[in-house]
Order: C-alpha cells, then sequence, then structure tokens
DNA sequence: CCTAAGTGATACAGTTCGGTATATTTATAG
DNA sequence: CTATAAATATACCGAACTGTATCACTTAGG
C-alpha cells in the first residue's frame, strides 16, 4: 500500500486553519480549498468534522510534547533551574520563529472552551493532551532532582497555561516573564524543603 | 420612555447561553427562543450579532468585577494573606452554587479564543476585562499593604488564570489548590523583600 | 379615541454549513 | 497494457445561519 500523504495534507491544513481561526469559525470548504484537496479525499480518511478535529487535535499534541520535552531536555541551564526551560520554550514560541508555526495560544485549551461538555470526545482529548504535558513536566523536575514532583509540576502547569493563555489574550511576551519569575522563586523555595 | 427590559432580557439570553456553549455555536434564534424573545426585538436593540456579543461580555465583566471585588474586600484572612481570596472565591465559583452560574471557564478567555485576531472587537473586549480585573487585584495588593503592588498582581493573574483554565479543561477545582499555594509563599516571600 | 412605539409570531432571502453522490481523471501494481 | 484503487471536480441535499420584512396585537400618552 502505498503511503497516503493525502491524509496528512488533509490534517496539516486543518491544524493550521483550526489553530488560526479556531474549530467552529473554520468549514470544511475552506481546509480543503486552501489545501488543494477534494472533498472526497477528506470523506475518505475521517468520517466527520469530528474526527478531522480529533485528528487534529493528535497531530498537535504529539508535536508539541516532542517541542517542550526536547526544549527541556536540551537546556543549558543548571540543573536545578532546568525546568525553566518551559517559559523560555514558551517565549521563543511566542516570538513566532519557532517550528511550532504562529503563536496563536493553547490548541487545547481553545478546543476545550469552543467544546465545553466535558463528556465531548474534543474536550477528552484536550484534557488528555494537558495531563501528557503535565506528564513531561513531571519528568523533568524529576530529573531535575525534586522530590515531591507530582506538586511541583502541578504548580508549573498552573504558572504555564496562565502565561499561555493571557500572552494570547494580550498578544504579548510580558505575562511569561511574571510565571518565570514565580516559578523560579518556588524552585528555590523547593529546594530548601 | 419606560425602561426596555426586553433589551436586558436579550443580553441575559445570551450571555447564558454564550458561557455555556460558546459564541459560534450558540446561534440568534436559540437566544430568542430560550429567552421568549422575538427577533425584531433583537435587531432593534443591536445592529449585529456582533454587537450583541459585545453587550453580553460587558455585563459579563460588570458582573465578575464586581464579584471578585466584594469577595475581596470581604475576605476574613488576615491583611497579607488577604488576596488569596481571589482563589477561594474561584473555588467557590467552580463549587457551582454562586450568583454567577454554572462554572464554564472564564467567557472572556474563551471569546479570545474563538476570535483570535487582536484587532477583533470581541477580542479586544476580552482583553479590556482582563485588564480590568487586574486593576481589581492591583488595588487588593495594595490595600495589604505590598510594595511593587503591579508586579505581585501580575504573578497573581498568571495563577488564576492558569487555574481556571485548567479546571475548565479537567472539569476539577484541583488546579486552584496548586494556584493558592503558590500565591501563598509569593506573599511570605513578598513580604520578606 | 387616536396615534405611535414596542413586541410576538412568522415567513423569507441569501449564504454557508456538514455531508453525499457521481462521474472523470490520475497513479500504482501486476 | 490492464486492472484497481485513490484523488479530483462538481453538483447536490437538507439544515442552520444572520439578517430583513410583514402583520397583528398590546400598551401608553395626549
Amino acid at each position: 500500500m502505498p503511503r497516503p500523504s493525502r491524509r496528512d495534507d488533509v490534517v496539516d491544513s486543518a491544524v493550521k486553519l483550526f489553530a488560526e481561526e479556531g474549530f467552529h469559525a473554520v468549514g470544511i470548504d475552506r481546509i480543503l480549498s486552501e489545501g488543494g484537496l477534494a472533498k472526497m479525499t477528506l470523506y475518505r480518511h475521517f468520517d466527520s468534522k469530528q474526527a478531522l478535529i480529533l485528528a487534529s487535535l493528535d497531530a498537535r499534541n504529539r508535536q508539541i510534547l516532542a517541542w517542550f520535552g526536547r526544549k527541556l531536555a536540551e537546556s543549558n541551564l543548571p540543573p536545578p533551574d532546568r525546568p525553566l526551560a518551559l517559559f523560555d520554550a514558551l517565549e521563543e514560541w511566542i516570538g513566532g520563529e519557532t517550528e511550532l508555526g504562529p503563536f496563536n495560544g493553547c490548541m487545547f485549551v481553545r478546543a476545550a472552551g469552543e467544546f465545553p461538555d466535558l463528556a465531548d470526545p474534543i474536550h477528552k482529548a484536550a484534557a488528555e493532551a494537558k495531563e501528557n504535558l503535565r506528564a513531561t513536566i513531571v519528568s523533568a523536575v524529576e530529573l531535575a532532582g525534586y522530590l515531591e514532583a507530582e506538586d511541583l509540576a502541578g504548580e508549573l502547569m498552573v504558572l504555564k497555561e496562565g502565561a499561555t493563555v493571557l500572552a494570547q489574550i494580550h498578544g504579548s511576551a510580558e505575562p511569561v516573564q511574571h510565571a518565570r519569575r514565580t516559578a523560579r522563586a518556588r524552585l528555590r523555595a523547593w529546594l530548601r524543603a
């Protein structure tokens, strides 16, 4: 069977438009026309728009996890400060010159916002993505030598999400500085405990 | 001129549905039918759906500011801890038995997510609402006796937004605990500086 | 009583939506 | 080359969308 790269083309176009304009705001016709694809190409690979959204979230999730994971692993900061690479990465993302494309806030937060029903598969996928990121942070915190990594990672998650949301609303990276400062102080305190 | 309470009826119905299901997902017909209103009643008071959304955000903003402002002012915590009332209020909101209605995340975050263009009037209104809340927190922090209130309020804002977003995604108030713990530690540290 | 404004109810215009059907072209494998 | 599967192009469907138009009714003020 030849690798059907068309399926990926559909997902790529969908991720781009969903990220830029939102899920309800973007119709299937635009995803296809901007990708130079035919409608039957979409419906051969996906049952519905919901299935396409789920595939888009999955693709984005893998990309985000790999990127943040790499940034955390490759950090040159002294080990105890290494979790702060999370915020340096976020700032770099907002800057705009990364492989993640232009910064439009967190796609999962926006998905959960547009599909608020907790039982909605799309909402569930968004929650899972956040849980995956949290697990990545837990690993990084443990690797940096911290105990009670779950609690510390929980605090870092709150800071990261708050900074991301405020950055998107205000179109500024300034909230990341506040988050980073707070995180640094918390890491120092954690070392003393 | 008799006070046209019908205008408020339209906004009330709109706020409820927009908060529960989102802006794009809710059509004008549902806002009207669930409120028992006629279409011309809407279009006599508002030029467009966008105008109705802006009025809904404004109404919600006043409600939120008043509520958090009151919670901060009426707190029984010792003065240095008083800003933590922000997180107690948030937890109470998530609990569901407040005048703010069921917790569906922050309406302004969701509006900014559905209308990501920074130049969109709806996005701007959402950003303004966040700036208003920040100003409220600055006042509360000053009143509690802290210096450099702007910076401290910025950190508290990040924590509050992160907790709100994660609470909505996971349908749990647990992130508020992480945020509150972080905030408490930061307040203590601020006192020593 | 008369007028004028506000409202409810309904129908409609024009567009876009998600999704289907069909017929034609392209590409791949034997 | 041929057989087969996939992709394209296009037309189409019913539903929902925002916004307009129309008509009947109520209400309040002069």
